[in-house]
DNA sequence: CGTGCAGTTGACGACACTCAACCCTGGTGG
DNA sequence: CCACCAGGGTTGAGTGTCGTCAACTGCACG
């Protein structure tokens, strides 16, 4: 990617709309490309902390791994997004999650010395990453509340959520591939659950997946789903 | 509370360690100080969000309600910690969560333009704030991490978390009153269900209540059960 | 004295987990 | 060419945890 395309992308994200090329260069210096491709790590949980990402292409599952093996999705990152933005502030550290691509993905990765240094500095840039961390705080807390409901309620919750992530794959398309045991391991369930429930919805012909991509064909129904 | 213990009180407090006496000052422009009562409202969800909160005393619970009616409990707020303090970069808006006193508890409310003109300035209160929010994350991650384990466990997981909050009423005992409702609230469960998990964990002598005062005699005992 | 809240206990039932088997696909190696 | 395997998806049977409903206690309050 050139440097030009890359700060028209990068414009293009709230986190660095309305600001001056070469400001947004300061807030970039020493940043790498990393392709990874799918089901590839981006960041392992336990390595050392020494850079964050700026998603550019594709989506990244952000995993934490339970003790007994099994693996827990906190959050779904895609373009415009920052991973471990807030570790930058601690001294020392590891990532306490993985990043794992979902689907070819590319993403910018940025030293923890460029955000020591402009980052941190940058009273623009800090107000930005407060309101996209109070956004993602808002979805765990939706999350947290959801999970009273059944196991059909939070499946149709999350399918809506995923569908407002930057619609690029056609109307109704949600953009990321995804796996049965992805799915379970973000609503907190077993992957054949989760299959039993899927089905159930493809009988009534409110969702189609074909090649782990997911089309949501109803989503008047599916919504209806969650009001119940 | 005079303005000069004030300051002692706040200057202990991570958010404003290592502050000049006249920075943090400005930081508190227009303060005032709420007293609420137990089981009131320090701000209700709906409610336009023209202010944000310290704790000063006492314990504040963040709840969502969910459409049924029912309550969820996303955070314990104790002495020290910021309430409300995301909202303030937002434009307009209301709260979306409601703030509810734990026990007589004291908080200082500012209002929403000192935050504008101070807040948002001073690069060393924003990392700081930034810091804060990253543990409360943390906190909200480790519980959807923790949804798919049994009752027992997310509650004995409830229980030490809450340990961990300023222990000044003696040890092993948890500083907030807490109803069996709230924790219910808290780890997604019905009131019965956890009466019955804690009714055992005091027969075994594990823990013991008095006055919506929990005791942990066993904490040895307590985290054995998380690593089942 | 009635009312409301917090706590408690029991019976019953449902939703979801576990375990097991099976199909299909694509890739790899003999 | 075929055998083998791994990963993803699917289905069924059996089990268990937890939610729901109902009833009852003790206590504080007006």
């Amino acid at each position: 990617m050139e440097i030009g395309h890359l700060h028209k992308a990068l414009g293009g994200y709230p986190l660095f709309q309305g600001m001056a090329i070469d400001e947004i260069s300061s807030l970039l210096d020493g940043h790498r490309f990393r392709n990874v491709r799918h089901h590839q790590h981006l960041y392992q949980a336990g390595e050392p902390a020494d850079s964050f990402a700026i998603v550019l292409v594709g989506a990244f599952k952000l995993v934490r791994s339970t003790p007994k093996g099994e693996d827990t999705i906190v959050y779904f990152a895609t373009p415009g997004e920052v991973i471990g933005g807030l570790l930058m502030q601690k001294s020392g550290g590891a990532y306490p999650i993985s990043a794992v691509a979902l689907g070819p993905s590319t993403a910018l990765t940025i030293p923890k010395s460029t955000f020591v240094n402009a980052w941190q500095k940058n009273i623009q840039i800090q107000s930005k990453l407060m309101s996209t961390l109070y956004s993602r705080m808002c979805v765990l807390q939706d999350d947290k509340v959801g999970s009273k409901q059944s196991l059909q309620q939070r499946v149709a919750m999350l399918l809506l959520s995923l569908l407002d992530k930057r619609p690029d794959c056609g109307p109704n398309r949600i953009p990321i591939p995804l796996t049965r045991q992805e799915i379970a391991d973000t609503v907190g369930a077993s992957v054949e659950s989760v299959i039993r429930c899927m089905s159930e919805l493809s009988q009534q012909g409110f969702i189609q997946t074909e090649e782990k991509q997911i089309e949501i064909l109803r989503t008047d129904k599916i919504a209806e789903i969650l009001k119940a």
